[in-house]
DNA sequence: GTGAAAGCGCTAACAA
DNA sequence: TTGTTAGCGCTTTCAC
């Protein structure tokens, strides 16, 4: 550094000053054609790049977004990485990016060092650990445009992009039902999550609405693990009227539950229908391939950087909290599609 | 914006100068502990956030990295990113991220931003649609420490953090003679990319080294997917006398391979014996679980960062490329691991 | 141990 | 259409 090229350099080099070369590189409607093209000209000879840093400092924005996911090895969060990065770059934004490490600690940090390199909004996928919320709160309070993705905490007035979790379970459950499964157990997760426990709700409300009445004998509590999955699946198995059918939390709920079947001999779909939660890759390639419920999780990628980028045009005009929910995709394989239908 | 706290105006509210706050938060050795402790009191209570972009502005180092990847939807990125951020952040460093969607256009621009930004560092993973590469010449011409990661160019003189391709190569190859397959196929990627061609050159290694000669009948050149493994398949059973097992350049072609055998009533392992490369999720989860070998993304991300850091810290010092090349790790599994042995 | 002053590179208000 | 000047917030040299 300090061998950098300048707006100065520029300047001295065609015998003007700096603030004539700076509006001509930044298009300003007051400079003759021909002075913007010789600027343009001597920039691209003498090799120069804009300063980023100083223009972010002199603007008071940095042009940067700061988005903190539980982990980057995580598929579900590269994918939604993915789909804020590309529209982002579109509108001239830059993704710096953090990780919580399901961490409430780390995630506070994330906040932190986002307030400090003065990044022009934060998107956030609240870690598993959190139970404490204080760190936002401060970011909201410092007047920072902030959203929550998938992962989120309507309590504390922030905006959010999630999945309709409640409508992905019905419409997973009445699939089951459709095919003419009886009795539909569900392996739920954590129910201090909302996510998980809108996928609770949504089975029930699926069997309520086609009169089935619920049996809390077949509702599974695990831990959204493929070890969880065997175990439910165990677990039912012992019950003297056991079910023959699952909606899991989560594909690798699904999964536990699908090898543990197989291992017992009970065939899929036509003695037992399974469907999971989240298209995970896996899911296409294993036999039975597996019905799933899509998080369209690009689109919510997509969907928070456009509503960033709306709280960042005009922050005021938004009081009350947006909280837009996707519409879940269905995905209907083998595992849960009888072939005598 | 504005209205931020400034050290100024921490200085003015305990009667000193910016200059000894200043000193004060970054913990000046002759600034007396007392006024520390008031001055870091007084941040705490005015909510000050130091200023990066001033702070990055006058010392002339961002404090951040740069890292241009294909897609972050590829989980192979993701988890990379994963071993960079995590090892970055221990060291006070944020990431930037910025997709090159396998295009060379996309990834001069990363660049370009890159150079703009003034980041301290950057870290590229080849698109596979570059075939020229001025842009990288021209990073490394202005004089910012420049690494490739897994996807690289040996010939422009920057510095490389990649594994041993035709190490994993024969150790997939030589499994698979030590479980007595007689003609094991090879069903290879694109030859222009380095990374697939050393994985030819691997298979070939390891077949003269015991002795067995190159039958170039036995090596399908695909494109590196599904359906380039099932389309091997078809011209290999097409054969008066066919292979009994493949070495996959990537999981995914091996994915197609076993799906067409599959179809095709042919057993694995039994009758035929598989192996993949780059130990994608999915590969535990299939039947049969898919033997691969694992391209320590993790660690090879780890590897990048403590790379660049000695580039920051000393690029002068550091004149021949330094080439990195990780060990790769096989994991046997039951695709290609013959039950009578 | 602390203050005064300058400057990193850029942009914008004001003046001409 | 262009130049002058000031200042974004921070760090550091030099002086005391």
């Amino acid at each position: 550094m300090g061998l950098e090229i300048t707006i100065t350099d520029i300047a001295n080099e065609l015998n003007t000053t700096a603030a004539t070369v700076s509006r001509a590189l930044n298009n300003h409607p007051s400079i003759s054609e021909k002075r913007k093209k010789t600027v343009q000209e001597a920039a691209i000879r003498l090799k120069y790049k804009r300063n980023k840093i100083a223009s972010s400092l002199r603007l008071g924005q940095s042009g940067v977004i700061g988005v903190i996911i539980p982990s980057a090895e995580i598929n579900f969060f590269g994918s939604v990485v993915h789909g804020i990065e590309s529209m982002a770059n579109k509108s001239g934004y830059n993704i710096l990016i953090y990780q919580s490490n399901e961490e409430r600690e780390y995630e506070a940090k994330g906040i932190e060092t986002f307030l400090s390199a003065r990044v022009d909004g934060i998107l956030v996928s609240i870690a598993k650990n959190t139970t404490e919320y204080s760190h936002f709160v401060a970011a909201k309070a410092s007047n920072i445009p902030i959203i929550f993705f998938d992962r989120a905490n309507n309590d504390l007035g922030i905006h959010s992009v999630v999945i309709d979790d409640y409508k992905g379970a019905f419409i997973a459950t009445t699939h089951l039902i459709e095919q003419d499964y009886k009795r539909i157990a569900h392996i739920s997760g954590p129910p201090h999550l909302k996510i998980f426990n809108d996928r609770l709700k949504g089975y029930m409300g699926a069997l309520q609405a086609h009169d089935i009445s619920i049996n809390h004998d077949l509702i599974y509590q695990g831990n959204v693990s493929i070890e969880a999955g065997r175990e439910a699946i165990r677990h039912f198995l012992k019950m003297p009227d056991p079910p023959d059918a699952v909606f899991a939390v989560e594909d690798f709920t699904a999964l536990g539950a699908i090898k543990e079947l197989k291992e017992n001999g009970i065939k899929i779909p036509d003695d037992f229908g399974i469907i999971g939660f989240a298209n995970e890759a896996f899911g296409e390639h294993i036999t039975p391939t597996l019905s799933t419920i899509d998080q369209q999780t690009v689109q919510m990628g997509k969907e928070s950087f456009k509503l960033l980028m709306q709280l960042m045009g005009n922050s005021k005009n938004i009081t009350i909290p947006q909280n837009i929910v996707l519409d879940p995709i269905p995905i209907f394989r083998k595992s849960s599609t009888r072939r005598n239908q």
